[in-house]
RNA sequence: GCUCGAGUGGUGGAAUUGGUAGACACGCAAGACUUAAAAUCUUGUGUCCACUAGGACGUGCGGGUUCAAGUCCCGCCUCGAGUACCA
């Protein structure tokens, strides 16, 4: 065996592996720990393509390498298995989710790859949701039929030697994993957040505090929650105290503004909506007041902004994160408003409440704004409420009511879209009613428009139309006073948004900078006691109900419409069967579909008695519920007792290294983020930032090729007179593909339509060959119909002249190296069968393009046939040589040869002839030389996270060592061990050949000396004003004044000079030498 | 619009702190082996001029700092990503 074989070498080590447990590790207290973690995937049927495996297989590589280096290293790998996908199929199919999800898994096929019986029916059809392609009918007999089974992630992920320690995989849709999320979300609802202490503390602490005094001493995040005492609190009964509390639960159930998507049947959190359409599906999405369960996440909004200093996130990330979470900082301020209506209307509770989590208190005649811009406070000519606004029904004059009630309607019927998509076009209505300057006493008009947020501030802002351009246009279309104030600028044209310059007409903040009178108009602000200096944040709680099936319960259940939890005892909640995975007639989720659902057990704390009138929870958690936390079970995954034992979270810690795509910036990675900071306010967790290390793979972009076919028509050129009937059917009429070049050469002769250069002089007579030969071609065409339909009207008309050849992707497996497999594309579809084509040299050249990897563009393409045809370690190699991980990048197959080439040239270096064949010499120089600057190299390599060059380092190390003809096994060796993380296979058969017993997984990375790499001479490259112009070759040990001398000396340079004698002469010393003339 | 990132041969990319631009690989061309093909090996390959020696230009564009700039600074252009009435 002299020739390297993957397909002997990869699977004998994949069993080793899985025989020996190679990769299970354990909590090793002698050791320091290294985690390593991946973001696990959604398992779908249609599998991996190569763009999938991309982070997976730097991940490998990097814990390979810290185990070599002597870490104990955690990776593990499990799946976010509840899911949309497997939901929809549910609806469609009646399939229970849980079984898809597992097929998806695990696959359909046994270890000698036939199908699982249970999948097959008795006619030998196989049952459809064991099929890629659901639509097709597959059956055991068909030749071919295992190319439409799901081989299962697991199988697929196997194939490419990853180092995971499966015995730790985790799927959140496992009860016994959802349990703890249940938990989890127990322990959320059983806190509340204490600004004083800044953390998430006991709820048990808080109904202490009211038991004793009431919550006027108590500084909490919550709903805004009239003052209470003691007696108040301890007089009322369970039910209202809960209803109290939900105030302050980090969990609460509240009446909120929700994403609601129709189409899935389900509201949306923020993150999985994206310009006013669902992320998944692209479905449109509406405002909705739904009662909801919530997550108060913006409790932790300044802590996720601060705690992204100490975390290693690219800054594009970090800068996602900030901006989602928008701080700003300014005043609060309060302004008076004077309305005839008030007497009446006052006694009125305003309805419905907004969703204004910051709001602060506010008697009905004060309008409370939230501005970034105090500074331009005297700048102030009216005032804007959103038309949700509480307010607006109550200070509204009667002259104005009907013009207000026109607008609200007709806001309210915008959807979030076309509020988006409509912010040129501005529209507002006044309500009649003024507010009083607090500083200058004027009075000032309130208006409506809905480019005011109900969600975000007070819902309502101070107008200051020369400060800031939405405002300027509001008072320029609605004919509003513009006062400036700003020294020297001219607002004219638009607004001055620029925060610097002077303050003028301002009374005591003229004359002032804008720092600086920001400063002091909070201070006069707070002087006068109509408001304070604040800070205001974009972020809003999180949604954490989905009117869905697939996902985890929630431990609760309601009395009276009271939400009591589930005790600990009774968890898991697992899922209940229902008929149908749809929602019920009237609405509710799909869960109230199942029978007799009702939490029975009595709960032995008295909170809620359980019985037929304990309903439980229909809404599930949402798919990040069980995400944000799945790092954590990895530590100690079958834990009945806890969700991760108190010393194997401390030691195995914070995940070291985490890869994953940058879709996730501000979803998984935020809201994991919250529950790390929450677990460790509550002492289950002594850090408080999952993961230290970030990196966001790239995408790897698909190269789609092009056929280029002409229009066709038929046209009918006889008369009915001549006795024939029919007109010849279309799909009679061959296609006809033109060549890449014929659709460039046509473009370049239409864009340069009256110009005559020479170059569209060629142009133009190569365009005419071409149509001159489409033209022979139709006419061929024509005879050839004519003849084998003599009775049928019509001939064939290219439209090659006024309608652009069309480009159609064609599948890249009929496509090498740009050129078009005729037989096997005329074959690849039923009507290109007749087709005909226009070459050029007797090729047919398809164009490409690059593309997102999708089946429908036909440029998949899967690792399956990569390991099958090249090997993982050639897959694993090729996909780090293509670029820098973080980098999007196009998949180009060509490459994958060289990759190859460079394992076999390896495995040559082992074998002379047949024969395997390394010496035990003493290794030469040189050998050495190359070894270990290969160590160094690769090794900072890795350190700073760049898995491209290693590859093409270790290839200059086997191109140096063949032309060295080393054969030295100290030498081999430690190649093959700096190789084993990036081709784990072939290193294992390589170092069993060499004659361990153990494996390379084990082998200890090799340490770098410095002292091969010391060098007797040094070849300077010398350059004449910075411009290289010869090599010299100088002994290392000459000073710089030495080096000058023998540069000087040299005829080149002598030569070069021309006997002008030079300025200046630099010398770095094993570097450059420099000589300015 | 705003924020962030990126522009280097025919292609993917390398150049880590300012110090030989284009490593490594693909592709292409020529040659060797072969009846032939595949595989393998050898050589060449930034552009232009000279086609030998050699010279000029060259990292999106324009300027600057420096003995020296792909790398630093200023101003633009193009592409990509995120975000968008956030007061």
């Amino acid at each position: 065996m002299s020739e390297y074989n993957h397909r002997a070498i990869e699977p004998k080590w994949r069993k080793s592996w899985k025989d020996n447990k190679t990769y299970k590790v354990t909590e090793d207290t002698n050791k320091e720990k290294f985690y390593v973690l991946d973001m696990f995937p959604y398992p779908s049927g249609a599998g991996l393509h190569v763009g999938h495996p991309l982070g997976y297989i730097a991940s490998d590589i990097y814990a390979r390498y810290k185990r070599a280096q002597g870490y104990n290293v955690l990776h593990p790998m499990g799946y976010d298995s509840f899911g949309l996908p497997a939901e929809q199929y549910a609806i469609q199919t009646g399939q229970h989710p849980a079984n898809t999800t597992e097929i998806n898994i695990d696959g359909c096929l046994d270890s000698n790859g036939n199908i699982h019986t249970k999948y097959v029916l008795e006619n030998g059809d196989i049952i459809h949701s064991a099929l890629i392609d659901k639509s097709l009918k597959t059956n055991i007999k068909d030749s071919n039929y295992r190319d439409n089974i799901i081989i299962g992630y697991r199988n697929q992920l196997d194939q490419i030697g990853f180092s995971f320690d499966w015995s730790r995989e985790v799927r959140t849709s496992d009860p016994k994993y959802y349990k703890w999320t249940q938990w989890i979300f127990k322990q959320i609802f059983n806190s509340w957040y204490n600004k004083s202490t800044d953390k998430a503390e006991n709820i048990a602490d808080l109904v202490a505090i009211f038991e004793k005094e009431g919550n006027a001493n108590v500084n909490a995040v919550g709903e805004e929650t009239p003052v209470f005492s003691a007696e108040e609190w301890n007089a009322w009964d369970i039910k209202k105290q809960r209803a109290i509390l939900m105030n302050y639960r980090l969990a609460y159930l509240a009446d909120s503004w929700v994403n609601w998507c129709p189409a899935l049947g389900t509201v949306l959190a923020n993150d999985e909506v994206k310009d006013g359409v669902s992320e998944r599906g692209g479905h449109p999405v509406e405002q909705k007041l739904m009662r909801q369960w919530s997550m108060r996440i913006t409790a932790y909004a300044e802590r996720l902004l601060q705690g992204l200093d100490k975390i290693d996130f690219s800054d594009s990330l970090k800068e996602q994160q900030k901006n989602w979470i928008g701080k700003s900082q300014g005043a609060s301020v309060k302004f008076e408003v004077r309305c005839s209506m008030f007497e009446v209307e006052e006694s009125q509770t305003p309805n419905p409440k907004p969703q204004t989590p910051n709001s602060e208190h506010k008697t009905p005649n004060q309008i409370e704004v939230f501005t970034t811009r105090p500074d331009t406070i005297f700048g102030v000519s009216f005032m804007v409420l959103a038309p949700e606004h509480p307010l607006v029904n109550l200070i509204t004059t009667p002259e104005q009511k009907d013009a207000i009630e026109a607008y609200q309607k007709q806001a309210s019927l915008k959807s979030e879209r076309d509020r988006q998509s409509d912010v040129k076009n501005i529209t507002g209505a006044f309500t009649g009613a003024y507010a009083i300057h607090p500083f200058t006493g004027n009075k000032i008009p309130v208006w409506i428009g809905d480019y005011v947020l109900a969600s975000y501030g007070t819902g309502a802002v101070m107008a200051v139309p020369s400060g800031d351009q939405r405002d300027w246009d509001f008072a320029t279309h609605f004919g509003i006073d513009i006062p400036n104030v700003f020294e020297g600028v001219d607002i004219s044209k638009g607004a001055f948004a620029e925060k610097e310059g002077l303050i003028a007409n301002s009374d005591f903040l003229n004359g002032l900078k804008v720092k600086d009178a920001i400063k002091k108009a909070i201070h006069a602000i707070e002087e006068k006691g109509i408001g304070t200096g604040k800070t205001n944040y974009r972020l809003r709680d999180a949604i954490f109900s989905r009117q869905r099936y697939w996902g985890e319960p929630f431990p609760v259940y309601y009395q009276d419409e009271i939400p009591y939890l589930i005790e600990d005892a009774d968890l898991p909640v697992t899922l209940p069967e229902v008929d149908k995975y749809l929602p019920t007639e009237d609405g509710e989720p799909p869960l109230a579909r199942a029978e007799n659902w009702f939490y029975k057990a009595a709960s032995p704390t008295g909170e809620g008695k359980g019985g037929v009138d304990s309903r439980m929870e229909f809404n599930t958690m949402p798919g990040w519920a069980g995400s944000s936390w799945y790092f954590l079970r990895y530590m100690d995954p079958h834990n009945e007792n806890e969700f991760a034992s108190k010393d194997k979270l401390e030691y195995w810690n914070q995940v070291d290294l985490y890869i994953g795509g940058a879709e996730h910036a501000t979803g998984h990675l935020l809201y994991s983020r919250f529950w790390t900071k929450f677990l460790h306010d509550r002492g289950f967790i002594s850090f408080d930032e999952p993961f230290k290390k970030l990196i966001n793979q790239g995408m790897i972009l698909g190269r789609s090729s092009f056929v280029y076919r002409l229009a066709k028509s038929v046209g009918a050129t006889s008369s009915i007179e001549d006795g024939k009937k029919d007109i010849l059917p279309m799909s009679e009429v061959p296609d006809v593909f033109v060549t890449k070049r014929f659709y460039d050469i046509r473009n370049i002769v239409l864009s340069h339509q009256n110009q005559y250069t020479k170059e569209d002089h060629e142009a133009r007579k190569e365009y005419t060959r071409y149509c001159e030969i489409v033209n022979k071609l139709e006419d061929r065409i024509t005879e050839k119909l004519k003849l084998k339909y003599p009775d049928k009207i019509g001939s064939v008309d290219y439209c090659y002249t006024d309608i652009s050849p069309m480009p159609i992707h064609v599948d890249i497996s009929l496509v090498d190296n740009d050129i078009l497999d005729i037989e096997a594309f005329k074959s690849w579809r039923e009507e290109y069968k007749n087709a005909e084509f226009i070459l050029e040299d007797g090729k047919y050249i398809c164009g490409h393009e690059v593309e997102k990897m999708s089946k429908s563009k036909y440029n998949v393409q899967t690792p399956d046939e990569l390991v099958e045809k090249f090997g993982a370690d050639t897959l694993r190699c090729y996909e780090m040589f293509l670029g820098p991980l973080e980098q999007f990048k196009p998949w180009d197959v060509k490459g994958i040869n060289g990759v190859n080439n460079f394992l076999r040239k390896l495995w040559r270096l082992f074998h002379q002839g047949e024969s395997f064949n390394v010496s035990n010499e003493v290794p030469s120089k040189e050998a050495l030389k190359t070894l270990h600057k290969t160590i160094k190299k690769i090794s900072e390599d890795l350190d700073r996270y760049s898995f491209n060059t290693v590859v093409s380092t270790l290839m200059i190390a086997v191109n140096e060592l063949t032309e060295q003809k080393c054969n030295n096994q100290n030498i081999l060796e430690g190649i093959i061990i700096l190789l084993a993380p990036y081709a784990p296979h072939i290193s294992e058969e390589l170092w069993e050949k060499l004659g361990h017993t153990n494996s390379i997984t084990q082998a200890n990375w090799p340490t770098f000396d410095p002292a091969m790499l010391v060098e007797d001479d040094f070849e300077y490259p010398v350059s004449f004003n910075g411009k290289m112009k010869f090599k010299l070759l100088l002994p290392t040990s000459l000073n710089p004044k030495e080096v000058e001398e023998e540069v000087m000396k040299f005829e080149k340079t002598i030569q070069i000079l021309e006997g002008k004698s030079p300025k200046k002469v630099i010398v770095v010393p094993k570097k450059i030498v420099n000589v300015v003339v």
